[in-house]
DNA sequence: CGGCAATACTG
DNA sequence: CAGTAT
DNA sequence: GCCG
């Protein structure tokens, strides 16, 4: 786990090299500027600066939204703080950082004088961040309509308020709601894929199934399970497999009424606008679901409901999916800005040459990189978010 | 001043 | 189409 | 908000 290898092109940095200041005066400015470039080992050097900087982008991703300007612009910067390995002392290290620009950089020089941010602090305290931030938890409550919660309806701050003020609304969530806020234990992730695998088993025999995400990241806690399915060598067998599991598991009981949140499945449903020659998703099956995990003697002492991301990935693209659905999200991010720099599409269902639109098959996540012309970054230096 | 990852489902 | 999600 |  040494956070010494990254960089993607050109020299080596140095590796052994300790004190900043006996270091290569563009140390900070070489840093790589893509996160799909550079290692993210948890925790990184810079561990209490992003803590002290992560309200800040927090913030605007619950006033504006995740993808709007202001809220990527936060999460590169504080990313790239992430990648730096070196730990930054000094307000001209920081001002070499790409993506930490004027703004960024008063905070950054707040906390290296004083230890604090005063504007983060005062964000944690903000009723209205801390009602954002709880009535997001709903799965489909995003910012858009707590905002408009907040202002419309004075006594709506918590969840329980939420009831009362929109009865009936939001039922079908906040039947598991309480369940979805624990973490779980890398081992229950695991209980979770046998239940699957032996299912599948029953319906296609041969499948390869992985846990990807924040468990592949090397989470110990883990929020929801995302398991990635295909077939080795077999393209073709994968078709359909999905909507029978699911049914499956359904009359096993393993997910409850109302349990499959979404499934996009290839093929049988409403294909409308689908152009397969502009988006790869046609080798690419997916269902979200909420998964019972039903009581034992041991270590459960009642049923748990869980969230769960079943992918099914044709073979072809096997090391797509892997990669695009391991995160992290700026991760993803930047390995979709890369690809697009070399003229290649990427995303989680394959590649294609831009050029000549030609499928790029990548069976293993090495390929992926070598194809991506990427030093290979391994899971767990994915952690490119704060 | 344009661009910022990209795509799918719901209502 | 806007909002939410991955 | 930051970059080219």
């Amino acid at each position: 786990m040494a956070p010494d290898r990254h960089q993607s092109h050109g020299s080596r940095s140095p590796t052994s090299i300790r004190s900043t200041r006996s270091i290569s005066p563009s140390a900070f400015a070489e840093l790589p500027q893509l996160a799909c470039q550079r290692a993210s080992p948890r925790p990184c050097v810079n561990h209490e600066l992003v803590q002290a900087l992560k309200p800040l982008r927090d913030e605007r991703f619950l006033l504006y939204g995740t993808q709007t300007k202001e809220s990527i612009s936060y999460a590169t910067a504080i990313s790239c703080i992430i990648g730096c390995p070196l730990k930054i002392e000094t307000v001209e290290q920081a001002k070499q950082l790409h993506k930490v620009g004027a703004k960024l950089l008063l905070k950054i020089e707040e906390w290296l004088k004083t230890g604090r941010i005063q504007k983060s602090i005062d964000i944690l305290k903000s009723p209205r961040y801390i009602a954002l931030k709880e009535l997001t938890t709903l799965h489909g409550l995003g910012p858009k309509k707590a905002n408009e919660l907040y202002d419309s309806n004075p006594s709506v701050r918590t969840i329980e308020q939420l009831k009362i003020a929109e009865p009936g609304r939001w039922d079908k969530m906040l039947q598991w709601h309480d369940d979805l806020q624990l973490k779980m234990p890398r081992s229950e992730a695991e209980s979770i894929l046998e239940f699957v695998r032996i299912q599948l088993e029953r319906i296609e025999p041969g499948a390869h199934m992985i846990l990807a995400g924040s468990y592949r990241r090397g989470k110990t806690e883990i929020g929801d399970v995302d398991i990635l399915v295909t077939y080795p060598h077999e393209d073709g067998k994968e078709r359909n497999i999905l909507t029978k599991l699911i049914h499956r598991l359904e009359e096993k009981g393993l997910i409850p009424e109302d349990g499959c949140l979404q499934a996009s499945m290839a093929g049988s449903n409403r294909t409308t606008t689908t152009n397969k020659e502009a988006t790869l998703m046609d080798s690419l099956d997916r269902a979200f679901v909420i998964f019972r995990l039903p009581a034992n003697t041991t270590t459960r002492p009642r049923d748990i409901f869980r969230r769960v991301d079943i992918v099914v990935s044709c073979w072809a693209s096997w090391g797509s999916a892997v990669v695009g659905w391991t995160g992290s999200t700026q991760f993803e991010r930047d390995l979709r800005q890369h690809a697009q720099n070399l003229n290649i599409k990427f995303d989680s269902g394959g590649m294609r040459d831009l050029h000549t639109s030609a499928v790029i098959p990548a069976l293993t996540e090495k390929d992926v990189f070598r194809v991506l012309k990427l030093d290979y970054i391994p899971p767990h230096l994915r952690w490119a978010d704060p």
